[in-house]
DNA sequence: AAGCCTTAGTTTTTT
DNA sequence: ACTAAGGCTT
């Protein structure tokens, strides 16, 4: 669990959450089996309570955390806004029905989002409890919870209760295998676009019937509800699910078969759901399903969200889920957390101030009173262009890691750089590296997912199912035994006739002699190997087999081969994969647990500036936190606006509001004026979300080098003094080349701002001189000049040879190459011939 | 089966 | 501009 962040404790400078009562047994009693299991914990609780006065648990509470964790009974939803003490509700409120005896561990049914999640609460909850949280077994994702159903009644909606759990690079390469079986061309209609194509059905609760007629036309010329209904046959006879099957299948079998659900109703008591905003439409259904009770029975279900927090709207989640739950919920009490224990007043108005900008909310304002006349405001910077940006960042922090400011050594764990795409990271990196200054990326490519892994993961699988065709599929010829396609092909095709499984298939067909004799011989050695693996599998310690499994098959071997210079780390990470089976009984076990969660652990023993997006920084917090890159195009981005409209607008403000929300006592937000963008350097505009800041919690950092135009020449005061406090960078070069692009074809990415009206003022002519490299950028990108070209010029350019120019945009030529075709590049990269 | 060349994509991410 | 992946050639 150790990423850094799990023992930053959530409430600064608060008591720290209720220690283990003094009364409660020292010794655990935890049930050993599953239900009616967790007696253990409640008979702690129980023990735990004090009859006279309020428990301990209690004490600590504001009166609006203590009244959502009282109030029990009925619908309740819990609006908690940033760093209000959301999980600290939930963790209570889960002790408190334990400790006055409403319902057994086992009957409280307890939902997050992520397994990060999961495990915090379990963790907090054996904190107020006591001990550890075996007897919960029903706090969990939406995921593993869903498995853990659908194991128990596979066969009521035709599967076996020992199905596999496909990720998403199985379930594309199996999409591509049907569209080409399609006779399909996939490179014109891609496999993985089909696959978020389903995955956003499957978010909607959608089958194949029940698909809009437009989006079943809109793929494969009208392929897509028959490609999809040949899917889902596809994985039913491989015996598997997809992720969004984890909660589809379930439904169904609910819907189909009343008498199920209704033991779960008996079994829940109590429902808890964590981040209620980033619920999709079928875990709603599926919530719902198990929610409902008989007229007069109350409903006790319990949301806990964030509006405002809502992030994850391009991936299926409903903020509409969370605004309407009085509706779906009737008599449903809503409580507001708005005393905030992160953050300083500063931070929370202008967090404050830019989220009212949004109009579909239900409205909250943080708040705190512990104000200190110290606290930092929010400081904005400018830079010249992402690498002046770097700098400038790893400047701040390490003037605050030597304590230069405020006398303190500030530790770089407390340090965090947010970033909307993550590209942006890379410029911090490689400035990190050159100063020699700790750091760590959060998210990104992830150890289940890596090549190696799942090579190795496909051998384990296919010896515990061997069943398993997308696993015999990516290892029959890894390392490489002579298998190719024809062989391949054969065998598939054997195997689909039969509606056997391939290794199944294989092992019919090297009896024959429809397989070359080197092929044959291959593939016999393969099949010898998996039944004596498999024989092994009930005999052999796990470790031991699977370690056995890797030599025998070559697949360690091949990497030790390998002389590029990944091989060194790939095996490093084969051997991370057997050392992290020992937490576990078996094989399977092990498969399961990777199948559901797919984050590894990281090291926190060193202390790092953490790098990562905003949207992995939520529910995260740092005293200090960098937001660079607030240009319009990159922040909000642009494709969200194209493709959101105004709804993609507010989720991006959300993501801003999130992002300022994360800092606890110092918040950088920086923009630059130039950025390079596929290559190419385009000017920028600041941010809109900057000018939504308020005045009175926000100042404007003084220019601290090289950008010029900024600043200097007598303006001490606060920008904000002006009627528009970005006034001065929009006399910068960057805005002038925006400006004059404006009335240009090259504005297509930027130029679509609206409602900004801002009053420039003429400083840059007359400011200093910008730097060389200003000079450079200006010839590349500047089209306030006439382009030296014209339509029809002979060209030559370095990589492909002669052309005419066809049209002309600005500093972009669409040239038609003699032999490369027609190509759109920069006019500095051409010259007349 | 390895290596070269062309081509497409380049916001955010969990399970 | 860069990268990664897929197709094609040798």
């Amino acid at each position: 669990m150790s990423n850094g962040f799990d023992d930053i404790p959530f409430f600064d400078e608060e008591e720290p959450a209720p220690r283990k009562p003094a009364q409660a047994p020292a010794t655990s009693t935890a049930a050993s089996g599953p239900a009616p299991g967790g007696l253990g914990i409640a008979a702690r609780a129980m023990a735990a309570r004090d009859q006279t006065r309020a428990p301990d648990y209690l004490s600590g509470l504001n009166p609006e955390q203590r009244d959502a964790v009282e109030t029990v009974d009925g619908p309740l939803l819990v609006l908690a806004g940033a760093g209000t003490g959301k999980t600290r509700v939930l963790t209570t409120r889960i002790a408190h029905i334990l400790a006055t005896g409403r319902a057994f561990p086992s009957q409280l049914l307890a939902v997050t989002f992520t397994n990060k999640a999961a495990r915090e609460m379990k963790e907090r909850i054996g904190l107020l409890v006591g001990g550890a949280v075996e007897g919960m077994p029903w706090l969990g994702t939406f995921h593993s919870i869903g498995v853990k159903i659908l194991r128990r009644h596979a066969e009521l909606v035709g599967l076996r209760s020992d199905f596999t759990i496909l990720d998403t690079d199985d379930v594309v390469r199996l999409i591509k295998q049907l569209i080409q079986a399609e006779g399909i061309d996939d490179k014109r209609w891609p496999a993985k676009q089909f696959a978020q194509m389903i995955d956003g059905w499957k978010n909607k609760g959608l089958d194949p019937s029940q698909i809009p007629e437009g989006d079943a036309r809109a793929f494969a010329n009208g392929k897509g509800r028959e490609l999809y209904a040949a899917y889902q046959n596809r994985l039913k006879t491989l015996n598997a699910c997809d992720f969004g099957d984890l909660l589809l299948h379930p439904i169904r079998m609910f819907r189909a078969n009343p008498d199920v659900l209704k033991e779960y109703h008996q079994k829940f008591k109590y429902i808890l759901v964590d981040e209620y905003q980033d619920t999709n439409t079928a875990q709603y259904m599926w919530l719902r399903l198990l929610a409902q009770r008989p007229p007069g029975v109350p409903q006790n279900v319990c949301c806990v969200g964030d509006d405002d927090q809502s992030i994850y709207g391009w991936r299926g989640a409903e903020v509409d889920n969370i605004l309407r739950f009085e509706k779906d919920f009737p008599g449903a009490k809503v409580i507001k957390l708005e005393r905030n224990y992160r953050s300083t007043e500063h931070i929370l108005g202008a967090a404050g101030h830019l989220i009212a900008h949004n109009e579909g909310r239900l409205g909250k304002t943080l708040f705190t009173d512990r104000v200190n006349p110290d606290d930092e405001k929010v400081v904005v910077h400018a830079a010249w262009d992402s690498e002046e940006e770097a700098r400038a960042v790893g400047e701040e922090i390490e003037r605050l890691q030597r304590g230069d400011s405020d006398g303190k050594k500030h530790a770089l764990n407390d340090m965090a750089i947010l970033v909307r795409a993550s590209f942006q990271m890379r410029e911090f990196e490689d400035r990190f590296v050159t100063l020699g200054l700790n750091y760590r990326v959060i998210g990104g490519p992830r150890f289940y997912e890596r090549l190696e892994v799942r090579d190795a993961m496909a051998y384990f699988r296919l010896v515990c199912q061997p069943a398993d065709d997308l696993a015999f599929e990516r290892i029959v010829n890894t390392p490489k035994r002579g298998l190719g396609d024809t062989t391949i092909r054969t065998l598939h095709d054997y195997a689909r006739a039969r509606d056997v499984p391939m290794l199944a298939a294989a092992a019919d067909l090297i009896e024959t002699d429809e397989i070359k004799p080197k092929a044959r011989k291959a593939l016999f050695d393969v099949i010898q190997h998996f039944r004596r693996w498999s024989e092994l599998l009930e005999t052999t310690p796990h470790i031991e087999l699977a370690e056995q499994i890797l030599e025998e098959s070559g697949y360690t071997d091949m990497w030790k081969n390998d002389k590029s210079a990944e091989a060194p780390g790939r095996l490093e990470n084969l051997k991370e994969l057997i050392r992290s089976m020992e937490a576990f009984e078996s094989l399977r076990g092990f498969l399961e647990h990777v199948s559901l969660v797919m984050d590894a652990e990281q090291n926190a023993d060193m202390d790092a500036v953490s790098i990562m997006t905003l949207h992995s920084a939520k529910g995260l917090e740092f005293d200090t936190v960098f937001l660079p890159g607030w240009e319009e195009g990159l922040f909000p981005h642009q494709r969200a606006l194209d493709e959101g409209g105004r709804s993609g607008l507010e989720e991006e403000r959300r993501l801003a509001y999130v992002g300022i929300t994360r800092a606890k006592r110092r918040c950088h937000i920086w923009f630059v004026s130039n950025r390079r963008i596929h290559g190419l350097w385009q000017s920028t505009m600041p941010s809109r979300f900057l000018d939504e800041l308020p005045v009175t919690h926000v100042e404007v950092a003084e220019s601290e080098q090289s950008y010029g135009g900024y600043g200097r020449g007598g303006y001490g005061q606060s920008r904000f003094d002006k009627a528009d406090p970005f006034a001065n960078n929009y006399s910068t070069p960057g805005w002038k080349r925006a400006q004059a692009n404006k009335s240009d074809a090259t504005r297509d990415n930027w130029g679509t701002r609206s409602g900004h009206a801002v009053e420039r003022i003429g400083y840059g002519e007359s400011g200093p001189k910008a730097k060389t490299i200003d000079g450079e950028l200006v010839a590349k990108s500047t089209t306030s000049e006439p382009s030296k070209f014209t339509v029809g010029d002979r060209v030559f350019h370095i990589k492909f040879g002669n052309g005419n120019i066809a049209s002309i945009e600005g500093n972009k030529l669409t040239i038609n190459f003699d032999r490369a075709g027609e190509k759109r590049v920069l006019d500095g990269f051409v010259e007349r011939v």
